[in-house]
DNA sequence: CAGATGACAGATATTGAAATCTGTCATCTG
DNA sequence: CAGATGACAGATTTCAATATCTGTCATCTG
């Protein structure tokens, strides 16, 4: 199986198909070898334990989330719809990922546990956004935000219940879309001017 | 140990005193009896099954936080205040138990993760008690909520991080105290007429 | 000689036999 | 005879032996 040359990029591809395969408890380093068709000495040449492997694949699995939402910030809608639709796809991207396939997304969320510095930066990098879309609001006088910075956290905190991977079990549950539209109606509320 | 009748109540006190020490997994329901100086059959014409027994444990516990609260929600404090102490109160009855004795509160975090019916009954008591300061508020002219019900669940949801056991560990980390406060300000806020 | 290998030591996981626990119930006792 | 007991079957947990995995490194190969 050993097609061209072997980079990272396709350790971090097999080890992915691993995971998926076998779940985060049974991946080896000796399997994602054995499907690339070299030693797993060699996995160790490009990372140097298999935490490490494990975070660049976490990390990947997360910038992919970031990426998406990404083009709502930077889009042409008022401050308002901007957040609702930020949140809104947030949630609804969470809520594909653990409905669509269960199995894989408890991989991720064992994987998300093991790598909480990937995790900070990624919610660091989520709440940059919502601050992105915040600092729009007060400038264009539709919201009220006295450090920008810590109302975004304050938005990403209050709208946990709908994209932490704790609750993904209730994403499915009648009446959680009428629980995520009270609550960030209550937070445009509190944001508005 | 035989002292007094065998009373339920005393089961469930010696059933806390073996969680106590022995923590959820190790705490039998042949403890138990040992501990009461009965035969482990006598504790089961108290209780159908040792997770009824557990159940009952856990249902008392919840309940001490619910009836601490209830103070506040009858008092005379206006509604913007009494809602800011009951989530403070909340809240700090949270982290103490969690931070005071960690392996206790471990333990009575797996108790709650069995018994989702005693929690769900649990977070019902306590966003009652949340309706009844908002609905004092709508009717007092200083809060909105076209249903009031709906808007503490999703005060409730909003504040997640400050009362979810998941959350504990956040709990103790500096700048929580900040993060509360600006949820609070910011539910507050979308409260207020 | 850059990059890959696989044998190896120590750490971790799996497995299956033995020990303990849960829940029942026929029997006992005050 | 109301309430307690403890022997028992089946379920669950524990524990130690065994197998597998992680990470290293001296050696090999194109």
């Amino acid at each position: 199986m050993a097609t061209g040359t072997l980079t990272t990029e396709r350790i971090l591809e097999a080890t992915e198909e691993m995971l998926r395969r076998h779940g985060a408890a049974k991946a080896t380093v000796v399997d994602v070898a054995r499907a690339l068709g070299v030693s797993h000495g060699t996995v160790y040449r490009h990372f140097r334990t298999k935490a490490e492997l494990r975070e660049a694949v976490t990390k990947r699995w997360l910038d992919r989330t970031s990426q998406a939402l990404s083009g709502i910030v930077s889009g042409t809608e008022e401050p308002e719809a901007k957040l609702r639709h930020w949140l809104a796809g947030l949630f609804a991207a969470k809520q594909h990922k653990a409905g669509d396939d269960p199995e894989l997304f408890a991989t991720y969320t064992v994987l998300t546990g093991e790598n909480s510095g990937v995790v900070d930066r990624h919610i660091a990098d989520l709440t940059g956004q919502l601050t992105a879309i915040i600092q729009e609001g007060v400038t264009r006088g539709e919201f009220t935000a006295p450090d920008p910075a810590s109302t975004s956290r304050a938005v990403f905190d209050a709208t946990n219940r709908f994209h932490d991977p704790a609750y993904a079990g209730e994403w499915s549950k009648p009446g959680i879309e009428p629980a995520f539209t009270a609550v960030v109606d209550l937070v445009l509320r509190g944001l508005r001017r």
